[in-house]
DNA sequence: TCTAAAATTTGATTTAAATCAAATTTTACC
DNA sequence: GGTAAAATTTGATTTAAATCAAATTTTAGA
């Protein structure tokens, strides 16, 4: 079910085969960034693509009155800021890093010599892309069917599912009232009061502004995806 | 503005190499369908992709409730379904012809072929689907933000450049109320109300089902994209 | 550690749009 | 052309969620 909101692509580079990796990640240049900074903005043209080593970057649209719309969250070892480039177009939304991120660079340059020259690397981008599209219009059908609640409960499955680490048992999600306002398709105070409906049930617990989910299988029923 | 919604994919075959333009349109099997006949469903496996010759194909979601969200409408020259074949997955969603329609077929086998061969191919896939990834991201922006009165103009004007004729004066959107209500994220009340107010303020006339735009400047205004 | 600012929560009210119901028009098929 | 069914429109009511306002908690930086 997760995967239906999820784009997952780090198996691009996973099932690279070694010499085309190998290439990649010897013309990546790797840059850090603060929490809270934009890597790049709506409107602006691309000179490159993006490969997020660690953190976490939101992708949103900003409409004419301010409002942000998150349209996706990319996790560690997902590319980004690749479809501009493909369409030859500018940037459609802008991203941000939402926590302290280290992320590489690749030019467009060395991304179109790739292009070139492997085959698989075309193919598994193909498949991403595809993959990608899907979780877009999962997402719409979403918006447009769902309650809040619903939209709320799906959306906390699935950074659940973002901020899972191996080897760690509890999962908190760490993300601010209004990023994940803007990822449900709600204000700041309704999220607020299903989240507090949420813990009055004991789905969920609260530590500051961190989430736990505290049962997985009622807010999968909630959402209403099985 | 209106290609921030509009896939316009027809450049896939028109941007193609004689030579596999030519491979394409040889293995191409032509079929007729009848208005409101499904192509595929979500849910089922694919065994090949569809390019649009004439007529019209909506793509949509059923949620559980058997209300449908309609993600995109497909217009003569375009090619659909292929993303669940690259990404390998079922489909995610159902097409239905939305007028009487023919529309060719490519099996996986030929399309893989083309793919391994036409670096062109790929190449041109990675950037459609780059663009409709953008649009599907803007219309999730315009699903969570915009009232029902902006969806709506902004739907008919998306309509009206889909039923669009060249060297005809005149642009008749055909499509039902439901189903323009689905594709706007409203219901048909909802829709009816909205139409009626467009045609006092004479920005629309309709006869029959059939929409005539008379003022697109205010509709463009009203929809807030400028 | 302190504190101002920002974020979050809570309460009350309003609003856009959905739902329910009924009337009217259009369509499809014979 | 006729007619039953489907689609569309119109009216009334309800509801989910936004907006407004104030209280409380958390955060970031000195």
């Amino acid at each position: 079910m997760i995967t239906k909101f999820t784009f997952n692509s780090q198996y691009i580079l996973s099932e690279l085969p070694l010499p085309d990796r190998e290439f990649l990640e010897n013309i990546m240049v790797d840059k850090k960034y603060r929490k809270n900074q934009p890597i790049f903005t709506e409107g602006t043209l691309p000179s490159g693509i993006f490969y997020l080593q660690s953190g976490k970057v939101k992708k949103y649209k900003m409409d004419n009155d301010g409002r942000e719309q998150i349209i996706y969250i990319y996790n560690a070892g997902e590319f980004f800021g690749y479809s501009s480039v493909l369409s030859e177009s500018t940037y459609g939304d802008t991203t941000v890093s939402i926590e302290n991120s280290i992320i590489s660079f690749i030019t467009i340059n060395d991304f179109n010599k790739i292009l070139e020259n492997s085959s698989s690397f075309s193919r598994l981008l193909l498949k991403s892309l595809s993959h990608e599209f899907s979780v877009l219009a999962n997402l719409m059908a979403v918006l447009s069917q769902r309650t809040v609640r619903e939209r709320v409960a799906l959306n906390l499955l699935i950074l659940h599912d973002k901020y899972k680490v191996d080897n760690v048992d509890i999962t908190y999600i760490m993300l601010s009232r209004s990023d994940l306002a803007n990822m449900t398709g709600t204000v700041i105070e309704t999220l607020a009061r299903v989240l507090h409906d949420f813990k009055d049930d004991s789905l969920i617990s609260t530590d500051g502004r961190k989430i736990e989910l505290l049962n997985i299988e009622r807010l999968i029923q909630i959402a209403n995806f099985y």
